[in-house]
DNA sequence: TATGAATGAGGGTTCATTCAT
DNA sequence: AATGAATGAACCCTCATTCAT
């Protein structure tokens, strides 16, 4: 069986050093020798299984993209309200980006300094995102818990507040972590208040 | 006098050229050669105002965003009002995007993926640029322009949703760009009704 | 004898395989994977029949140049005089290469810049070749069919001459072919011209 | 002076380091750091003048071929009859190569097995050669030096053999060397002969 | 015997940095 | 002060070979 664990999904043993390495080093600092090391095979290994170093890369954004999509759906397709989802949205994400920092950070990673080509790719994700937040949208302000309002500016105000507290929680310092509990029900109260019917 | 301007504008035209080809290529791809030929000077030469590579983009991005200050403070001063203000905010962030395009690019990078180092030093000016936005928004507060809440908050909603519109203006597809004026207008709006006191 | 015949053909495939990929791609860039597919074998059992991949180059070359062999000594052993031989070793060399110019690709592979190591070992295969040469032009002379030169010399002249005239035929332009009947015929000429006895 | 001889002509250095080791070792084996290391220059300098290992090679070929045809038209030119040039031909090149042996293997390399797009490069080379032959002997036909026969086929007996003994010269054991003088005396005998008017 | 997943040595190339002029 | 030729460390990727099944 130890045998079998050793063999079982090298491809998936490879992602996982990914992300660790990438989110530690960043694109280009990190060595894909240190990707094999880290997920104990030998280098060319890694190339049996992806094409490329940013193929690997690629690879792995959209594999942390799925984990936190899973995790996200699941909790939203239990939400009642919208001022419920929100409140899921906000805890599920938070919560996924603490317990995996270093997938959080993959998952932000989309800059065009990074790289042209992977930021290419990863708007494409993105734009997936949006349009299925803006489904949801219209269906809450047709259900008539929000107020109508541009739906494109108010997922500039939700997801804009999200991924800035997200990089407190992924960027700030331990030292002076302050209770994002508390700012992320603060920042939802804001939200609610703006886009509340009355 | 003659040999200091000289100084002065070598070292302003090679940060220029800095910011026009990182901006282009990022970081990691940017050669340093390549500033110096935008900058019509030697490769030595670059080395004679900056110690390294990470150096000048670090003072690269101190330039970008001491420009963006002095810009927006000049237009802060003169709003009467906390409505006023967040206009102004928008509008002459998203001016400044749209007019210098690449040190917008400049001034949004900053993930540890790029360069822990990097990150680290941006880390600080954002920082101090977080403090001076709380001492407005506890002013106003004061004045009672806004109802009372957690600043920290406000300041994750307000910027979170500035740091989005940024993002679309610079990275959007210049076929389906929208309408941004309108569109911050609308999470203005939103914001404003987060934020107001009744 | 059946897993013997399927032993020999499994070797033999692997030898044919490498026929069209080293005259494919040369020495170094033929890669032993591609060889082993070719071959409809596994990657690993070509290691199964040959030590290494320039233990089959060779091994290849030997069997290339035996078919060659067996070809032309069966045809000039029909030979009755030097200038039907001469005239039947040039036919059945050019008809050969033009038949398989993989193979032919794989004859004229006898430089050490492909490899020091390969050539030596090619080199012998090319004294037993002279010295079988040798032979009958000895005999020839003794017959009185030819007059009495160095043979060594005698050697080079035709041999030169076979060797460019197949170097056209494999590496030329299929567009500008040139009549390599004819211009055997006429290179046979001028050959016996300067061998004949008045 | 010494500082300039260094500095002077790296280019050439580099050229002259390259014949050294790729006759050596071959293309494929040959390392670009060996190379800059006969060249007594860093790895990158190779860079600096030569845009890859293919570039270099192919110069490096270019520059023996120039070599030789200076060689050997300064003495062609000298040449007052067939049999007079025949002679400088031969002498002149079997010279170039015992001199040159280095150059000399690297003029013979030329076989798709080592490089396919060397090897096209190095076509032309030859076809230049050519024509440049075939002007030759249409000449001492008009003259009435040598009979009315297919130059091509002239041409192939000719530097057919011409090619062999070179070949000879440049891979033979030290140890078993023949006259080469004699043994290229008498091949041109032959090839007088053959071509000879009556 | 046959296989192909796994390996890691090896090398071409890039580019930040230095330093002699 | 200004330059750019020279440098070599660093790193991605290839592929011959091995070996467990």
């Amino acid at each position: 069986m130890l045998a079998n664990d050793r063999t079982a999904d090298k491809r998936l043993r490879i992602i996982q050093a990914a992300i660790a390495v990438f989110s530690r080093k960043g694109f280009h600092k990190a060595r894909v020798e240190e990707i094999a090391e880290e997920a104990e095979v030998g280098k060319g290994t890694v190339y049996e299984y992806f094409a490329s170093k940013k193929e690997l890369f690629l690879e792995m954004i959209f594999y942390a993209h799925q984990k936190y999509r899973e995790f996200l759906e699941q909790e939203l397709s239990k939400a009642k309200t919208f001022y419920d989802g929100l409140q899921r949205l906000f805890e599920v994400t938070m919560q996924f980006m603490q317990r995996h920092k270093e997938m959080a950070l993959v998952l932000m990673a989309d800059h065009p300094m990074i790289d042209e080509e992977i930021h290419k790719a990863l708007r494409q994700k993105e734009q997936e995102q949006l349009r299925f937040m803006t489904g949801i949208l219209q269906d809450v302000t047709r259900r008539g818990e929000i107020r109508p309002v541009n739906l494109q500016a108010a997922i500039m105000v939700i997801f804009g507040t999200l991924y800035l507290i997200n990089g407190q929680i992924v960027f700030c310092d331990k030292t002076q972590e302050p209770d994002f509990k508390q700012l992320s029900q603060d920042a939802i109260d804001i939200l609610m208040h703006g886009l509340a019917v009355k």
